[in-house]
DNA sequence: AGCCTGATCTGGTATGTACCAAACGGAGCG
DNA sequence: CGCTCCGTTTGGTACATACCAGATCAGGCT
């Protein structure tokens, strides 16, 4: 890394002009996605600032997406975020692979429930009726992003579970069953990835994150799928065009 | 130690057991929004550990939307979110008030401008056209939770800023011009708040927040609005209901 | 070639200390 | 009563240090 940082100490609080220092190498491309940052000790060599300094600016970038980390390993610029338009349900593989990116989905568990008060209600079934609970990990260019958990009513989907489910379940459903999506009902809140989510996705407990959740129904208003998905804040951008009501 | 929080002790990492003990209170209605918690220092002593572990635990309960600060007065139990459909464009203060929270509205500056590459691009109009540029700062029950900025093509809606801009803007466009939007075209991105933004909602640069990009298109398809919000990640849940294409 | 092993590198957690500056609150003054 | 002023409280920044555990990789063994 030659020079080393020498903009940097200008003026003002340490962390906030590195951190800018840094967004300005991978802005005009001095750093390019995937690259590895040197190691926090090493930067804290060369620029002569606390470990804990060098921390803060990096937790600063990671809020803004343009870096992340690998546990243990070190901190990467960030690759753009993929584009996602909840309106146009092609499925994740569709539009990930639109974008020039290279998308995969591993099946973590795949099983048959019972339908609780809440799921009960939202798929219209009596209490304990059979549903499906699926959950999957999905990455782009080899970068897990989210993790998802997908109820499906048995009943509109018999067998489900004898398919790979590491297809598109749009397609799956659509193509095996007759079930195609007519209408979403979509919600998403900025979160923290814990517990589960954060091990699912082999992140610090904390990471920012988009919490989804969506309804899909059919045409006769059926619920098609319920699903919950968790994105690492830095992988995603939403967008939507819409006729106002 | 009062003996106070006996079970955040019981395993693992110190940070996430008190943030866990935490959310729980919160979770239990032990603590209340707008509930100010104790200080860093006072659950020092308390507890026995660390400030800076006290503060990893509050740095993750404010990621995770359940806390929130106010410089140098304390940590606060954050209130719940208000619900955004972009679908529904209603506009910010009656949303907000069908939600039984109290909106308001702080217009910061409001001027005219000429229109830039991107915004002649984006309004259709000639480079150096009259545009209205109002940046406003949005309030829930007197916490600051967004920043705006809007463009506005002069054409459109002359003399728009011989209004007061702390009401309405999309009223004001319907019944002073006859202007009313029948398409958005919205994007959202997890982001930091930082530098201006940060500082007009006086929070730390660096707290994660939504940026929205929002293009309001009236019947003809011309661009009315052109807007640019920065919410406080934690004051604000996506809701969409949409048909499928 | 493929597997195992152990040293090393890296980030993760935790503690302690020090000082700064904004916010707050109470005393005192006009 | 309202204002100013000032000491106190509180979070914000920065430093140093120590140890842990997963990731990585080179080297040696099979």
């Amino acid at each position: 890394m030659a020079d080393s940082v020498p903009a940097a100490r200008s003026e003002g609080l340490h962390y906030l002009s590195l951190r800018d220092e840094i967004a300005a190498r991978i802005a005009q491309g001095a750093l390019r996605p995937g690259d590895k940052l040197p190691s926090e000790r090493g930067l804290q060599g060369e620029l002569g600032v606390a470990r804990g300094t060098i921390r803060e600016a990096l937790f600063q970038l990671e809020a803004e997406g343009l870096v992340y980390r690998r546990d243990r390993s070190g901190w990467y610029v960030s690759p753009p975020p993929v584009v996602y338009d909840p309106t146009r349900w092609e499925g994740f593989l569709s539009y990930v692979e639109a974008q020039g990116r290279r998308p995969r989905t591993e099946t973590i568990s795949a099983e048959t429930i019972a339908a609780d008060p809440l799921l009960a209600e939202v798929f219209g079934r009596p209490l304990g009726a059979p549903l499906y609970l699926i959950r999957r990990r999905r990455y782009v260019d080899e970068r897990a992003v989210l993790v998802e958990r997908i109820v499906v009513d048995a009943a509109l989907a018999p067998d489900l579970l004898r398919h790979s489910l590491d297809q598109s379940l749009t397609d799956i459903l659509k193509g095996g069953y007759g079930l195609s999506v007519a209408r979403n009902q979509v919600s998403m809140q900025p979160c923290a990835l814990t517990g589960e989510h954060a091990a699912a996705l082999r992140v610090k407990s904390g990471l920012p994150g988009l919490a989804v959740q969506r309804t899909s129904y059919d045409a006769q208003g059926r619920v098609v799928e319920f699903d919950h998905e968790y994105w690492r804040h830095d992988a995603v951008r939403i967008s939507v065009d819409i006729r106002v009501r």
